[in-house]
Order: structure tokens, then C-alpha cells, then sequence
RNA sequence: GCCCCGGUAGCCCAACGGCAGAGGCGAUGGUCUCAAACACCAUUCAGUGUGGGUUCGAAUCCCACCCGGGGCACCA
């Protein structure tokens, strides 16, 4: 083991000033112990003040790596601190454990996912335990157990019944790798956020949450996490939701209801000379004149066929096909011909657009190839060369020079101009002020089989029926290997004998839905079932619930940033509205680690420069692996484990616990009457480490400890003469103590040893933090600094409450600062006491 | 293109608008050793990405730019 010497056994004698410390038998001897004291239990009807801890749990693929490693060391750091600060702390783990590689793993090597998953979960459980973190196992949860999604598929039901689950038709994001949809979400640069392929789009009927009626509402409540939630998911989240504020507008078309377009510039309306549609609405299929009709399909199946890498593509060429009919602009009453494009989306506003080249770079470039008309509202700024201009400044051609229309805003900034246009439609009954947002509703069925299945069964008759809450939870059927391949439905469909059932209305034959849920369904609601685990009459007890959320804090990857954590808020605040939950937030604060890269890349396979978590834990012990990655810095920053040093992490542990063999004086002794420069150290680390905590600067926390352990080798080495004070001193009693607590929160089996060397009953992790006498925190005398135009000329050892009057008389009459003042008349004399005079002359 | 976050010793990182350095790594020298490794002791090193501004005083506040990371991006 490098770091840690093993002389021989003849040598020990002479080493009793080495002590050797054993990380493996350490490590060996207290996991029993604690497994017996189960230090961490959470009991809801505990009188102390409840915390909830949280983590984001894992999907169980494989061993767990250095990345859980980090996020569990810095959690628990949190976790283990409002123990020791006397909290009833409810910090639990589960498992994410539906999802796609088991079920790729289980074509693979022809078994049933389960298989896969569970070998996992209890991999991933043993090395959590060996790993030390303060989890209360007794609250362990799967969401792949039938007990689990149970619940899920009776909030589904839930949901469903107050119009916030429903299924629509509607061309929809398709992997054609993992071969089934994704939501909006779940595709990135046009790509599946999994497996990296070319999403492409498909008509398909699919089911949904109304995720959108809540956009207004998600929105809002981001304020109020705006202190303690990171600024990057706010704004990402912000983003993501996409408030805008326009209007809508009705453009009469003959022989058909009038097009409604949403436009957050009504103020440029009488700029608008055509009009889009998008190419793959059904708007744009019912629009087109017979005449037009073949080159407006063949147009549309062409974008059909493209990717979403394609589609979304800034430099494609501007296409468009004249559906033939016109419509009539509700302000001017000019007839403008309608049109349909890719650039128009389908599924944002209405699939509608007012063309207004002057005001839109997109129209510009569509008008400038289709050779359509260019009028603009806005007046340009002065040498503006650019096409169309959205700035600000005074409309213009509003109507135009010489133009009789019933509504005149030339010369009205864009603000004033789009309320008196809203105002003008409104009382005209064409249009109205409106909202639009970004958000989609969540797609969630996916047509895979390792998923929670929707509850749901086709009827011919009765259409969709809900499958009776008595008969939940409806279980999966057992299908593994070559039956679980994709084939673009689901496999469920191809399992007959679990397919087709009586209809629970009329017992005539039906059909069961086919497609699976979402896995973020599941890690939606996962944090309130961790309130009641076992609990059999609801998805958890609402008393039990009420106790501990919202979850104070919330530790977890950046990467789930608007999916995961904008779900489980949506979840959060219907609960709420079924009167199940107190609370509208899930979590109350949260922090999100980096991650731990290597050489300065991402750990990968095609890289070879992974890092075995295991293998780590091999050669430094546990507590040095925990150790490095909460020093390694702040917790937001990536980790390059290449410039860190579990070695000098695991030379610290050993020296503070060579402290704890050092201590002479008995378990007990007052630490008054101590060494008072040690005293005051102590006092002022654990103050400040409290501090610390609360700001999740743990990596300074653990600087300061080092300091600590600093200052008490010196104090025991030390003669009296250079500020010594031997191993007897209490204060070395008190300062070793210290630092067994406050390392407890990052190195658990090293404190324990120090506390037990120190003779002290175990558990290390529950001996309350430690009490300092805030006399000792007020320093007798603090260096004030004398400066001369800014410059440090001397230095002043006062009282910390020295009068601001009585400072600057000491540092005028200090024979450094005269000599600097060298006889110039001073100016002023800016006095900050007791820190700082700065003299200006 | 728009919006966030960040640039401090060789490296990882500290520093209420007030002495740029707390801690660690590395390096160098020493103690120990036949020698080395380990351990221990000591020493070393930047003026804070660039340019302006505010201030008695700026790493810190403001503006512009450069570099790195992230989010959104035909969202009308």
C-alpha cells in the first residue's frame, strides 16, 4: 500500500513515536460497529428539528465510479454536519433501476433486465456501505419494484383524472437507435441525449403530461429558489420554460376560419406582406387549394424525411411552397398570400406566423427569395445597415404616408406602439394580448418493455379505460433476451396473453396500452416515497411527508438541470393541488458538483484514461479518496484527478490521528486553564467551520482543519520557550477533539479511531459538535495596518475595540509613520478600526 | 447571435473594498538510512487574463475586450 509504512516486525519497538496506521484494519473494524449502532436512522417523530438530505440516486449500471464518489462524499459532508449539529437528519438512497441498458444488456446475454439491474443495485449497495457514507438504508427503495410503481402508475391514474395526463396524435421526436420517442427534453442538438443518434420525427399517438398548464407557475417559483438553487439551473430552466409576451392576431381567410398567428411584435403589423405556415401542420394540409396541392405535398413529405440535425441546421437554403389561398390583414384589410415553410414550427404558437420581412431576419430572407414585398415599422437608427431591425425606435408606415386605415401608431415607441395595436384588436375582436411559452408538454410513453407500464386498456367501445386501482400494481409480463428487441413498437404489444384483456367496463375484448413510461416519471416523486418506504395506502404518508419536505438540500449532477429537476417541481405542484402535499417546491436548496475528469478529459473508455474508484480505494483508504475530492476545491468545480493527491491526503489522516495517540491528559479534562493560543485556534475553527458548511465551501473547511492539526503537532512538539505547551495540555485534549469531529464529516473511519484513542465511546459520528466558548473567539489584541497613500509603512498591536480617535493618534505618533510622512502635511486620514489607518498626505 | 459562470505562484486552490497566501501538491535543502523509499523539519515561487474607470485604497465594484466552461438558438 504506498503511503503507508510497514516496518518489520523487530522494528516496532523502537517505533513508538511512528505508530503505524492500518487503513484497511480501520477500515474493517468499524463497519461492523456501525452497522450495530445504526447512527443514522431517521425517525420522523424525533423531537429534534428534522433536515431532510438528499442526493440524486443512481441508475444501477455496473460498480459504482468516481463520479458517485464524489457526489456522495460531498453530500454527506452536509448529511453528517447537521448531525453533529443536533438535527434529525432523514438522508436515504435508492435505485433509478428502470431504463434502457439493462433491457440492451438483457438482448445481449439473452436474460430478463431484472437480472442486470438487481446484481447491480447490490454491487453498487455493498461498495456505498464500504464507502462509508451516513445513507439510511432502512429507506431503500427500487423503482423498478412492483411496490414501487404501483404508486407510480396510481399517480399516472391521478394525474389522468385531473386532465393532466391525456394522449394526442402528433409528430413527435423518434430515436431510430434505441427505437422509441423522446420527449423535447431528451434531444439534444438534434441528437438522443442517450445513445447519440439522429432523432427524426414520427406521427404518432402518444400519451402526455400537461406539463405546460404549470409553465406560468414553474416559472414564477424560480424566484423564489433564485438565492439557494445554482444560477445555471435557474437561468437554464428559465430558458427552457420560454416566456414570451405578444399577441394573437386573426387573419380572415375566405371559405375558411380565419388564421390565428401568435406574435410578440403586433406593432409591426402593418409591415406583415405574407403569411407562414408550417409545412407539417394540419393547418397548412387544410389550407391548400387543390391547385397547389401537389407541390405543396411534394414539398412536405421531402422536410418529413429530413433529421432534426437537418431541420434545426442554421445555413439551409429558404424553402417554402404558395398554398394559393390569401388572407386578409385585420388593421390594413390588404390581401397577402399565405404560405408554407419548414422555418415555421408546427408545435410552438400556433403553427402561424405573421411575415414582416422589415422586422425579421427570417422573413427578410423568405420575402428576399420569394421576391415578396419589404415594408418597415420601424425606423432605423441612424447608419444602420443591416436587413430587418427588431430594436427599438419610432414606428413608421403605420399605416403609411397617405393611407386611410383605422389605426395610426407612427411615431409611438415599440412598447406604446404594440399596447395601443393589442388595444386596437381587442376592441375590434381580431386579436388579444397573450402569453406564449417554449415549454412543451412531456411526452412520456416510450415504447420499450424495462419501464413502469401505463395503466390504461383500449376499448373498441369504451376507448380509453383507467385499469382499476385495485388491480395496481399492473405488473409487467416476463419477457427477456430476443423478445425484448426493438422492433418500433413496443414489446409489450407482441406479449399476447398480457395484451389482450376484458375490457373492465363492458368485458368485451380490449387491448392493453403497449408503451412504458418515461423513467423520469419514476424519479419524479421518488423523494417523497423515501418519507414513508413501506407505506401501503398512498404513494407515501402525507403526515410522514409533511414532516420532512421539502428536502433541504439537493445534491446532484448539472446534466439534470431542466429535465429531472423540472419534472419532479411539475409533480411536486400537482400533489400539492391534490391536497397531498404542503409544500409547492421540492427542494429547497441545492448543489450541484463538477465532475471528475482525468488529464483534462472526461473519463472514457475510447480514452483509456478512466480512473477505478475501486483501485483508489485500494491504495488510499476510503477516507483519503473522500478526503481529496472534497479538498480538491469548490464543489461546482471539475475535479482533474490527475492533479490531485490522494498521497498527501491519506499523510494528513495519519498525522492528525498520530494526534489522538499523543493526548496524555484523561477523557474528560476542562479545557479551561488550557493553552490559550491553541484554545483560541480551536475556537476559531470550529466557528468558522460551521460557516463553512453552510456555504458548501468544504474544501476551505478542511484547510482549516488542516491548520488545526498544524497548530496542535506544534503545541505537543514544541518547547515553552518557541510557544509549546506539551501533550498534557487540555487544549490538546480539546483540539484533538475538534478535529475528530470535524473530520467525521469527510473521513468517518479515521475520526472514529482518533475519538476511540481518545477515549471515548463510539459513535464519533453523533458526539454533537464541538462546544466553543465564544469568549475565546474575541481576540485580546488584533494588528491594525498603518498605510501612507495606501502603502503598509507599520504595523500596531491594539485592542480589538480601540476608538477610532485614539487608532489614528497611535499610528500618527509611530515613529515609522512619521518618517514616512517625512514632514508633508497630511490630508486626510481614513481610520478603520482596529484594522487600518491609511494616511494620505 | 443572446444569456449565465469563471480566469490569483509550476499545479489544485484561499483572501468582509484594507498587509495578495490559508491549506495542499510539486520542487529544493536538511534529519533519518550503508543507500533508497517512507516519515519528519525547513525553504522556494505570483502582484491577480488585457485595457480603462470609481476609490485614500481594487484580485474584489463598474465598462470594454481576450480566453475557458455552460445554457438557449429558425420559439415568430
Amino acid at each position: 500500500m504506498p503511503g503507508v509504512d510497514h516496518p518489520p516486525e523487530h522494528e516496532r519497538d523502537e517505533m513508538s513515536e511512528q505508530e503505524t496506521y492500518d487503513v484497511e484494519a480501520v477500515q474493517e473494524k468499524w463497519l461492523p460497529v456501525w452497522d450495530e449502532l445504526q447512527p443514522f436512522r431517521a425517525d420522523e417523530d424525533s423531537p429534534r428539528e428534522k433536515k431532510y438530505a438528499l442526493t440524486m440516486f443512481p441508475y444501477p449500471s455496473g460498480d459504482l465510479h468516481m463520479g458517485h464518489a464524489e457526489v456522495t462524499a460531498l453530500h454527506d459532508v452536509v448529511a453528517r454536519y447537521w448531525w453533529q449539529r443536533g438535527f434529525e437528519v432523514l438522508n436515504p438512497m435508492g435505485w433509478d433501476s428502470f431504463g434502457l441498458p439493462a433491457e440492451n444488456a438483457a438482448i445481449r446475454n439473452d436474460e430478463h433486465p431484472a437480472t442486470y439491474t438487481y446484481a447491480n443495485i447490490e454491487t453498487q449497495y455493498e461498495s456505498f456501505k464500504r464507502y462509508g457514507i451516513s445513507f439510511d438504508w432502512s429507506r431503500r427503495l427500487h423503482t423498478s419494484d412492483p411496490e414501487y410503481y404501483r404508486w407510480t402508475q396510481w399517480l399516472f391514474l391521478k394525474f389522468r383524472e385531473r386532465g393532466l395526463a391525456y394522449r394526442k396524435n402528433s409528430p413527435v421526436n423518434w430515436c431510430p437507435n434505441d427505437q422509441t420517442v423522446l420527449a423535447n427534453e431528451q434531444v439534444v442538438d438534434g441528437k438522443c441525449e442517450r445513445c447519440g443518434a439522429d432523432v427524426t420525427k414520427r406521427e404518432l399517438t402518444q400519451w402526455y403530461f400537461k406539463i405546460t398548464e404549470y409553465a406560468q407557475e414553474l416559472l414564477d417559483c424560480l424566484d423564489d429558489l433564485e438565492p439557494t438553487w445554482p444560477t445555471r439551473v435557474v437561468t437554464a430552466q428559465r430558458n427552457w420554460i420560454g416566456r414570451s409576451e405578444g399577441a394573437h392576431v386573426d387573419f380572415a381567410v375566405e371559405g375558411h376560419d380565419p388564421i390565428t398567428v401568435y406574435t410578440t411584435r403586433p406593432d409591426t403589423i402593418f409591415g406583415t406582406t405574407f403569411m407562414v405556415v408550417a409545412v407539417d401542420s394540419a393547418l397548412a394540409e387544410e389550407l391548400v387549394t387543390d391547385g397547389q396541392r401537389a407541390a405543396f405535398e411534394t414539398y412536405r413529405d421531402e422536410i418529413r424525411k429530413e433529421t432534426e440535425i437537418e431541420r434545426l441546421s442554421t445555413d439551409r437554403p429558404t424553402s417554402g411552397v404558395d398554398l394559393g389561398v390569401t388572407a386578409t390583414n385585420p388593421v390594413t384589410g390588404t390581401q397577402i398570400p399565405v404560405w408554407a415553410t419548414d422555418y415555421v414550427l408546427a408545435d410552438y404558437g400556433t403553427g402561424a406566423v405573421m411575415g414582416v420581412p422589415g422586422g425579421d431576419q427570417r422573413d427578410w430572407e423568405f420575402a428576399t427569395v420569394m421576391g415578396l414585398e419589404i415594408i418597415r415599422t420601424t425606423q432605423t437608427p441612424e447608419g444602420f445597415e443591416g436587413e430587418s431591425y427588431n430594436g427599438e425606435g419610432p414606428a413608421i408606415n403605420s399605416p403609411a404616408p397617405g393611407v386611410d386605415a383605422p389605426l395610426d401608431i407612427n411615431g409611438l415607441g415599440v412598447a406604446e406602439a404594440k399596447r395601443a395595436t393589442i388595444d386596437f384588436l381587442e376592441q375590434r375582436g381580431t386579436g388579444k394580448g397573450a402569453v406564449n411559452f417554449r415549454l412543451r408538454d412531456w411526452l412520456l410513453s416510450r415504447q420499450r418493455y424495462w419501464g413502469v407500464p401505463i395503466p390504461i386498456i383500449h376499448c373498441e367501445k369504451d376507448g380509453e379505460v383507467a385499469v382499476p386501482y385495485d388491480q395496481l400494481p399492473l405488473e409487467l409480463p416476463e419477457l427477456r433476451g430476443a423478445d425484448l428487441k426493438p422492433k418500433g413498437v413496443s414489446p409489450l404489444a407482441a406479449a399476447s396473453e398480457w395484451v389482450d384483456v376484458a375490457c373492465p367496463t363492458c368485458g368485451g375484448p380490449a387491448k392493453r396500452d403497449s408503451d412504458t413510461m418515461d423513467t423520469f416519471v419514476d424519479s419524479s416523486w421518488y423523494f417523497l416515497r423515501y418519507c414513508s418506504p413501506t407505506y401501503t395506502d398512498g404513494p407515501f404518508d402525507v403526515e410522514k411527508a409533511r414532516a420532512w419536505m421539502p428536502a433541504d438540500i439537493y445534491v446532484g449532477g448539472v446534466e439534470h438541470a431542466v429535465l429531472h429537476l423540472l419534472y419532479a417541481r411539475f409533480f411536486t405542484k400537482v400533489l400539492r393541488d391534490m391536497g397531498m402535499l404542503d409544500v409547492g417546491e421540492p427542494f429547497a436548496a441545492q448543489l450541484n458538483q463538477g465532475i471528475v475528469i482525468n488529464q483534462g478529459k472526461k473519463m472514457s473508455k475510447s480514452l483509456g484514461n478512466g480512473v477505478s474508484l475501486g483501485d483508489q480505494l485500494a491504495a488510499y483508504g476510503v477516507d483519503a479518496v473522500r478526503l481529496t475530492l472534497v479538498f480538491a476545491g469548490p464543489p461546482e468545480d471539475d475535479i482533474d484527478w490527475a492533479d490531485m493527491s490522494p498521497a498527501g491526503s491519506l499523510r494528513f489522516l495519519q498525522r492528525a490521528w498520530r494526534l489522538s495517540g499523543d493526548v496524555t491528559s484523561a477523557p474528560g479534562t476542562a479545557p479551561e486553564g488550557g493553552d490559550v493560543a491553541l484554545r483560541r485556534a480551536t475556537a476559531h475553527t470550529v466557528h468558522e467551520a460551521a460557516e463553512l458548511i453552510e456555504g458548501y465551501r468544504f474544501n476551505v473547511m478542511v484547510a482549516r482543519v488542516m491548520e488545526l492539526v498544524n497548530a496542535t503537532r506544534k503545541a505537543i512538539d514544541l518547547p515553552e520557550s518557541r510557544g509549546g505547551c506539551g501533550p498534557a495540555d487540555p487544549a490538546v485534549r480539546e483540539a484533538t477533539e475538534a478535529v475528530a469531529i470535524l473530520l467525521s464529516l469527510v473521513a468517518p473511519f479515521t475520526a472514529e479511531e482518533m475519538w476511540e484513542r481518545l477515549g471515548h465511546r463510539p459513535t464519533v459520528a453523533r458526539a454533537g459538535w464541538p462546544a466553543v466558548d465564544p469568549g475565546l473567539l474575541v481576540e485580546e489584541s488584533v494588528t491594525a495596518v498603518v498605510q501612507i497613500q495606501g502603502k503598509v509603512k507599520a504595523r500596531l498591536e491594539v485592542a480589538p475595540d480601540i476608538a477610532e480617535a485614539d487608532l489614528e493618534q497611535l499610528a500618527l505618533a509611530d515613529p515609522d509613520v512619521v518618517k514616512a510622512i517625512d514632514g508633508r502635511p497630511v490630508r486626510k486620514v481614513i481610520v478603520r478600526a482596529p484594522k487600518l489607518v491609511n494616511v494620505v498626505v
